[in-house]
DNA sequence: CAGCTTGGCTTGACACTGTCAAGCTGACGT
DNA sequence: ACGTCAGCTTGACAGTGTCAAGCCAAGCTG
């Protein structure tokens, strides 16, 4: 069975399962952290039996790997929601950056799980609809780069930095769960850092 | 029994055990990285039964948050490694954003823990230790930032700056796990945005 | 319509995990 | 010599992911 064939129609008792279950995740990812993810979890939250989640996705990396393609989408929407009233690029880039922050307070286990391939890989890596959807996000963030590029420099400079800016002021938010409020009040800070990017000519 | 009393004599068969679970934990973070690390593995690795690494420790939580003390400590020494040929306040700052980057590219696993404490709290936030360990390795790189903090800043709105920099540029890169030496070749590039910071007058 | 195939799901088992209660054991103090 | 006790072991438990086997309803084939 070699990735269903996307019309997912429900043939048996559960209408849509797959769906159903990746959003067992998002609520069990939600509620309990990345530790209360679990396979049987969220079966048991959908009603079927403790292996029926193997069956639609590869194991526990594939359902994970679900959920975070998921997760992209809801970020790179977050980060067009914010920038959605910007209209300089300057303005634009700092909402990118805002959005990109609040989706990683607001959704912090599943933050945690997109941006952890690292060492413990439970996600698939080479999953096409994930880099799809992680691809996506990230143009969001290169496109608000772009005005910031100048004559003769590679685009990806800017982008890294700006990228890596905020992620890495993201992450050590979420790892200092006890001072975000703090991290919050200082995003602004922050991004005076990109004040002294340049408009291209 | 709380916190044994430093001495760590080895009283009966096994010498000095609580250092030898540790570094059980850092060989097997390394070779099969943050899943390869077990409590049941970390005792095989030092020849002793199953339950004795929960005895030195407040169980698993416990031995990573050692685990992660001890991470720290490298990492404090890998900065100042990289920053004792630094002759000028830029080349310093430059040598332990280096030094940063490298601990991660070297230790994928272990930094992966030291900065997780996120959402699946493994790692016991107020441990007195981890807190020390810790705050003496961002007192390095405040120290490389100080010389660039201007009249009337906050010093942390600099430290932050290049603290989110460097940390989101390791984190991506681990994250990509397959373009790591792509990382790796442009992180000179990445640090080109610390030229526009000004030294103080 | 009868019979077979097939995909979706269940059931049961396995190895592995962290944690706990209980017990053993050898070194130390008196 | 004898108890005390910390250090470690043993054994058990619930929970996890994964796999093999089987059930079962829908749909196709004759």
């Amino acid at each position: 069975m070699p990735a269903r064939p996307a019309s997912t129609k429900a043939t048996h008792s559960h209408p849509n399962l797959r769906e159903a279950l990746i959003d067992a995740g998002l609520t069990l990812l939600a509620s309990e952290g990345t530790a209360g993810l679990t396979l049987r979890k969220c079966a048991a939250l959908a009603g079927v039996s403790h292996a029926a989640p193997a069956h639609h996705f590869a194991g526990l990396p594939g359902l994970l790997t679900a959920i975070a393609t998921r997760g992209f989408r809801i970020f790179a929407q977050t980060m067009l929601d914010d920038a959605a009233t910007a209209d300089t690029p300057r303005a634009r880039l700092y909402a990118i950056c805002t959005g990109y922050y609040r989706f990683a307070f607001e959704h912090p286990a599943l933050f945690d799980l997109m941006f952890r391939q690292m060492c413990a890989e439970p996600v698939t890596l080479d999953d096409a609809e994930l880099m799809q959807a992680s691809d996506a996000a990230y143009g969001v963030l290169a496109q608000a780069c772009a005005p910031f590029v100048q004559d003769g420099q590679a685009a990806q400079t800017i982008q890294f930095q700006v990228w890596s800016l905020i992620h890495g002021y993201a992450c050590l938010a979420l790892a200092n769960k006890y001072a975000r409020e703090e991290f919050t009040k200082n995003l602004p800070a922050l991004l005076s850092l990109l004040d002294k990017l340049d408009l291209k000519a």
